[in-house]
DNA sequence: CTGTTAGCGCATTCAG
DNA sequence: CTGAATGCGCTAACAG
């Protein structure tokens, strides 16, 4: 174990109260007395026990973030800027994993709740029909929070994200001027607003046109890789024209099972996605997709969350972020 | 805040002592009494102050972890992992990003040590010589710590990583058999074991064959897509046959340079990377690489440092995971 | 300017 | 089987 208070505070001759109060550089404290406690917690490796700290001061000086899969690259980058914005704030970061599920983000935020985290970042799970307890019972708890990337229908919170119903519609509409008649949406779970958004774009695009769309174009499943794989076999019976999801990583399961099975990508079907992934502009073939600022998602969901840990009060708002159509290689 | 042990303990109509017995079941609580308490603290939405407890029982139950690089899927995994192993063992996860800086390591090491977390997972950055002091206190204050996926050279402590010589070695004999000759080696700072190992079995794959390689040939830099970019045009000059890489994302950059510039590959020139990334395999021509078993090291890692936290002993240990030759397309 | 005292929320003695 | 008292490491209020 470290050296605690108590042992500089001997070391150095002064009270308990004096170190503390050198160390946490408060004023009312003699120069040279300040230096000697100083120098006698450099020399002892000192590092004040923050459990006892946020004890005392209620309050911890930490975020709980709980992302749905680590696996997608895109979540990678939000923890990373996240982490860095939270950082900046002075605040350091707890991070959750939920693996799309809620029981595990019930139990994230638990622990959060436990670590006495000042406030939480989520985002929610694709799970279907999940129980919301967890999630209303921060609102009871007066703990903060913020949704990020996609929110839980009727709950009431801050939330940031793209607007996902612009993205939609911008990327149906683009597919649909360019001749593509039967576009499919592989889709999460419909009671995320990051679905119902997506497919009120895609609806209305081809409201816009005129055209009709078909009710069973839309898929849902787990929005990862293998999954993207795993549906596109069936999907490709019903001879569609493109094939869009909510994620880059899903679009890339769906790329992989066309590749292995010798599909001309855009030439007999177009493919895209939605995130805009580092890596995925050096494919063969780019991935069309709609990129989701990720920074500006980070820097917001901080802000308005530690908004909240301030004190700010007021109704909960939706700030949306603008999405960014990126036409590349996958579409014709 | 939550409610407080003692306000169940008020609502059953027990002390404090029977609430927190009854709470953490220990032995020597009435039956009913424990089911009352039970049933007034999910009520009352009870969850234990994680930091009253760590100061009393002196535990956390929280293990750090430092990684270099969120943006580097393979790193990503990493942390998926060990999260994975750390929550099967009653542990919680706390996460540093050090940029692969040792300021934001050593910021990251002394956060965990503020937080009292119990051991330290370490994948040391590749900054060039630096300041290792922070390592080397950890050592003092007896806070167990394992270094995973490479390690600092000169530093007494468990370390997980593949056997890193012999997969450079494996992907450099193999990339000489197929007839190539001048074979570069883009590597992050040789202060690490990472790429000392590395160099030497590229040079021993060198030596078996009987033919000369140069020493300009291995070129130092930070390993990340970008630099892997930014570094190719330079190396291409000296016309080499082969690039080779000490990770998959340096040598998706690289690859992106040549694409950009309409190289042949594997026609004109062989890229290969090490630690077979997830979406590496969807490329239009597949990575050749050498698979570093992210999971094997995630277990590794966290039983190695659970044995150090459990009080093991005995000296520094090294534990070698075996490399996977992956030959695919960007080899001829 | 410095020291003394109290108490944050909890688990653990030790009496009853 | 239960309750009152003690202290983990730290800060804040109050005296000196």
């Amino acid at each position: 174990m470290g050296a605690t208070i108590r042992d500089i505070a001997r070391l150095a001759g002064v009270s308990v109260a004096t170190a503390s109060m050198a160390i946490n550089n408060k004023a009312g404290v003699n120069a040279q007395t300040r230096e000697l406690v100083l120098d006698t917690a450099r020399k002892l490796n000192y590092s004040p026990n923050q459990n006892a700290r946020s004890l005392i001061m209620r309050k911890s000086g930490t975020i709980g973030l709980v992302v749905t899969d680590l696996t997608n690259p895109f979540f990678s980058m939000l923890v990373n800027e996240i982490n860095t914005v939270v950082l900046s704030h002075g605040y350091n970061m707890l991070l959750g994993i939920s693996n799309d599920t809620v029981e595990n983000e019930c139990r994230c935020i638990n622990t959060f709740i436990g670590q006495k985290a000042e406030g939480i970042i989520i985002v929610p799970c694709a799970q279907k029909d999940c129980d919301l307890g967890h999630i209303h019972r921060l609102g009871e708890q007066n703990l903060p929070f913020v949704m990020a990337t996609t929110a839980y229908p009727g709950i009431q919170a801050d939330c940031v994200m793209t607007d996902l119903a612009k993205g939609s519609y911008l990327l149906t509409r683009h597919l649909l001027e360019r001749g593509h008649r039967k576009i499919f949406l592989i889709s999460g779970s419909r009671s995320l607003v990051l679905s119902d958004l997506r497919i009120k774009g895609y609806k209305q695009a081809y409201l816009e046109r005129g055209i009709p769309c078909g009710e069973d174009w839309i898929i849902e499943t787990t929005p990862n890789f293998e999954h993207g794989y795993e549906v596109t076999p069936n999907l490709l019976r019903q001879r569609p024209d493109a094939i869009t999801t909510i994620n880059d990583v899903l679009a890339l399961g769906v790329l992989k099972y066309l590749k292995d099975n010798r599909y001309d990508v855009p030439g007999s079907i177009s493919v895209a996605g939605y995130d805009d992934l580092l890596y995925t502009s050096i494919l063969e073939t780019p991935l069309t997709t709609v990129r989701q600022p990720v920074q500006e998602i980070a820097l917001a969901a901080v802000e308005m969350l530690l908004n909240r840990i301030g004190g700010g009060s007021g109704p909960a708002q939706t700030q949306y972020v603008e999405p960014v159509l990126k036409i590349r290689a996958t579409t014709r």
